[in-house]
DNA sequence: TCAGCTTGTTGAAGCGCTCTAATCATTGTG
DNA sequence: CACAATGATTAGAGCGCTTCAACAAGCTGA
């Protein structure tokens, strides 16, 4: 900076605000800075910056699960959001692992970013409650009920809800709830399946399982083999509908003429026409941007209040779903 | 820091030394240090400490498309690898666009991580070597000819080769070959391939296509639209061969009956058994842990001299490949 | 002409840490 | 008992930047 200030003939001082854009710079001094700093190559050094101006312009980005293809859209609309408000993004993943996730915390915060996004967290609150002490926090896709961070979050009961519709419609009653157990929203999504099974007077069905394909495969097995009839799986994300679909495949059934088979998500897996699965779209991209005026309106407009935004699902159909074969016999 | 030395009663020196572990403090100020911190949550300010000691004991990781499962894979080697030698990783991602992986790994030079890996990186080799002026990088998946970076790469021309003897062994004659265009290791592949069809006497067929599901559609599309006899398809990656799988799905081919189908990568997509994509196994973790490898030798143990891995991948066979329906007639 | 503004510029302090060299205690040696 | 050697501790400089108060110079209007 030194060389530069020299080079151009003003000061250190100058030379910071010249690069920095700032108004009371003359248009000469600040030519003249620029002309140096390319001739020299000289790049500021972030952590002197921030050392002494609190500021990274960046913000941090946790991937809870790299290879649920649900978080990688999720993060294309945070940042290109990012990139339209002049930020840049730093990411981390937590592989489903809690302790890693509280270090990728950590390392964020180390690295004093501006703001932290949480996609489908799953450390505890507190943990959350605590890093937001440090740095402004939305979690996005995890329901959370918090005075101090924001979240983003899709209806996941309104979801679930049409879900169990469209599959009550084509004329299915038993319906099989594959659950997400710790994964985000899953809990929401359950309670959506159960509410409007109520309703309707079908009795719930719901083996427990996680958000990964192997697991969706081991719960689909465990549920063919209680012994209870059922015609339709309504699996907690695409992720676990996939293993469900091994496992109906390894057992001989079709689907959806056997039986009937819908995700959550949307992900690009679900779309291949190969597989086709019906499912719920989050609007993904919405939630990134969502996410990122979030934070911003904490940094640069010094918002302090949480603000909690559920933006309605929309239902995709594909052709996982039919009407059961044995409508004609059991009708409406 | 003043805070915990003074609780401590010791001074802001002692402080520094005895958190970072070293061997000339005493059992008992150490001990008085740590609680005192402790007590008082302090966390060192990773800015200040790198601004005094150039170290951060962080490596950066720019994964190129988040959207290819493929990468994540290899960001869990990696990770993993990182991990255990005491590192901590940050990521990035450049949703192959070439001007945002330029600013990624700008923005990991801003933040000085001690290391970069670059997988699937397209920029050009100036801009590599450019960057690699200020932080030790190693390149996983794209070959290049560099003395000052390291790379690791499958031998993506004996994968290649593997794929064509699979499927000249399976009676096919007419391969097409999908091309990945500057998709990471394509250039290898699609030379593999030639020299394999060249030798046994059998005339290359390539379409053009990029690494995403979109470009292998479009490619098979060509491919079938283009009057040649083809009885196997060989895309460049795993992604592409599920664009492919789409439209001879759409246009009512059975894989691998009517035409057998092989990708590159062997991600969690083609393992699921309702596709059952044979495919190409890179050892991806491998790769990972060579790459924080190459990186710690350079970091700890100043090697300047650039290494470069080759790793021989391995045949996943599944169930989009067959004999050619027409085998009898053609014969051998 | 001069007080009072602007506008542009600068010196110096300070951000929170590490590191070198110096200091202080303690022990061992001839 | 002086002196060297060893081990533990500390003061203070410095890392590369921002920021703030102060200042110089050119303008304004009375």
């Amino acid at each position: 900076m030194d060389d530069v200030a020299r080079r151009a003939g003003v000061s250190r001082a100058l030379v910071s605000l010249a690069l920095r854009g700032s108004a009371k710079v003359s248009d000469s001094s600040r030519a003249a800075v620029r002309r140096a700093a390319d001739e020299l190559g000289y790049r500021p050094n972030l952590m002197a910056r921030h050392l002494a101006s609190k500021q990274t312009r960046t913000f941090g980005l946790l991937i809870n699960d790299l290879h649920n293809p649900y978080f990688p859209s999720v993060a294309d609309g945070i940042k290109r959001a990012a990139d339209t408000g002049g930020y840049r993004m730093l990411m981390n993943s937590a592989f489903l692992n809690d302790d890693d996730e509280t270090r990728a915390i950590e390392t964020f915060i180390d690295y004093r970013v501006d703001g932290l996004i949480l996609t489908g967290s799953r450390v505890s609150a507190a943990v959350i409650e605590q890093a937001a002490r440090s740095v402004p926090i939305v979690v996005v896709s995890r329901p959370m009920d918090s005075t101090v961070v924001d979240t983003i979050n899709n209806d996941d009961f309104l979801g679930a809800q049409m879900v169990v519709e469209h599959l009550i419609e084509l004329g299915h009653r038993h319906i099989c709830h594959i659950d997400g157990g710790r994964g985000a929203g899953s809990a929401q999504r359950l309670a959506g399946y159960q509410a409007t099974m109520h309703r309707h007077g079908f009795a719930s069905h719901v083996v427990s399982a996680a958000f990964t394909e192997a697991s969706g495969a081991l719960a689909a097995q465990k549920a063919l083999a209680s012994g209870r009839t059922i015609s339709a799986m309504f699996a907690g994300n695409d992720l676990s509908a996939l293993g469900a679909l091994d496992t109906l495949d390894d057992s001989g059934f079709t689907v959806p003429d056997d039986m009937s088979l819908v995700g959550y998500d949307n992900t690009s897996v679900a779309a291949l026409r190969h597989i086709g699965l019906t499912t719920i779209d989050q609007h993904r991209e919405r939630l990134g941007e969502l996410a990122i005026d979030a934070l911003i309106e904490r940094v640069e407009h010094g918002r302090t209040q949480a603000v909690h935004h559920v933006i309605a699902p929309s239902l995709v159909v594909r052709s996982t779903t039919a009407a059961p074969r044995d409508q004609a016999i059991r009708g409406q």
